[in-house]
DNA sequence: TATTGTTATACTCTATAACTATA
DNA sequence: TATAGTTATAGAGTATAACAATA
């Protein structure tokens, strides 16, 4: 069969990252985690004292989304709330919470390295630095 | 602030294919199809008499999904089926279909010149061939 | 006026189960 | 038994609009 698809960067680059997304859901829902909410609490966890607003913009998520997001990891008492102005609360992990964010990273960096070992050794370095610089050359990221 | 996120291969990659994804999507959207409408009539018109579960084979998509993005290019009149066998069709581009796959291919290619743009030089030739070993290698591709 | 958090809502993508018709 | 196509359905991610409270 012909694949006039697989010349493709941006083919190969969604294909690719469905199957990190898939395989990444699978390993943080054996933490009872989504994957939204493992990068919320590790970005959590490396800033205390974070909004809700921050979080967003760090994560390219919407404000609309993320209130949900963080009423169930409250509810779960992985997050804490408090007020730190009138408007917006400041985010810290609880006990609980820096330890699933310990595991959550742990995951995630094993998940690293068996991507980095699957790529051939004289691409493995050029992998990072380059998909950087795509979704950091991204417009629409920038507005919220 | 303090991101804990973006040493990670497999966070840079789904940020990555968000931000192409979305660009693709409005390109598309200008021709008046969906990505993944675009990647099958491109897949059919390289294969003409391809079925239905093959295209689903090639593109990582379930049959159950495959049916009413099928059925929508058949009434627009872009695709045309045709009796194989008993149980399945045969998909062919339209003339309409042809010259809309044309302008996808453009769009895609166009696309794509503009993302390798965007990597610094001394890592742009290692892009796909990382990104294609990494969807390749996935096993949870390969079942249906 | 702008920002924060929230609710409601809708759209797309994706996945599973169940069914029929055929090989 | 396995495969092709279909339908119904549900979950997750994501987007906009509108609102109240606060800066």
């Amino acid at each position: 069969m012909k694949d006039p698809l697989s010349d493709l960067v941006g083919y190969a680059l969604r294909r690719a990252s469905s199957a990190m997304m898939e395989d990444m859901a699978k390993r943080m829902g054996a933490l009872g985690l989504r994957t939204s909410e493992a990068s919320v609490l590790m970005l959590i966890r490396a800033n205390p004292g974070i909004t809700q607003s921050d979080l967003c913009r760090a994560l390219g998520i919407q404000r609309a989304n993320m209130a949900p997001l963080i009423a169930r990891m409250e509810a779960r008492k992985l997050v804490a709330r408090s007020r730190s102005d009138g408007r917006s609360f400041g985010l810290a992990v609880t006990e609980a919470g820096e330890e699933l964010a310990a595991s959550a990273r742990r995951v995630s960096d094993e998940q690293d390295s068996g991507l980095l070992a699957i790529v051939p050794p004289e691409h493995r370095a050029h992998l990072l630095p380059a998909l950087s610089a795509l979704w950091r050359a991204d417009q629409s990221s920038s507005g919220q």
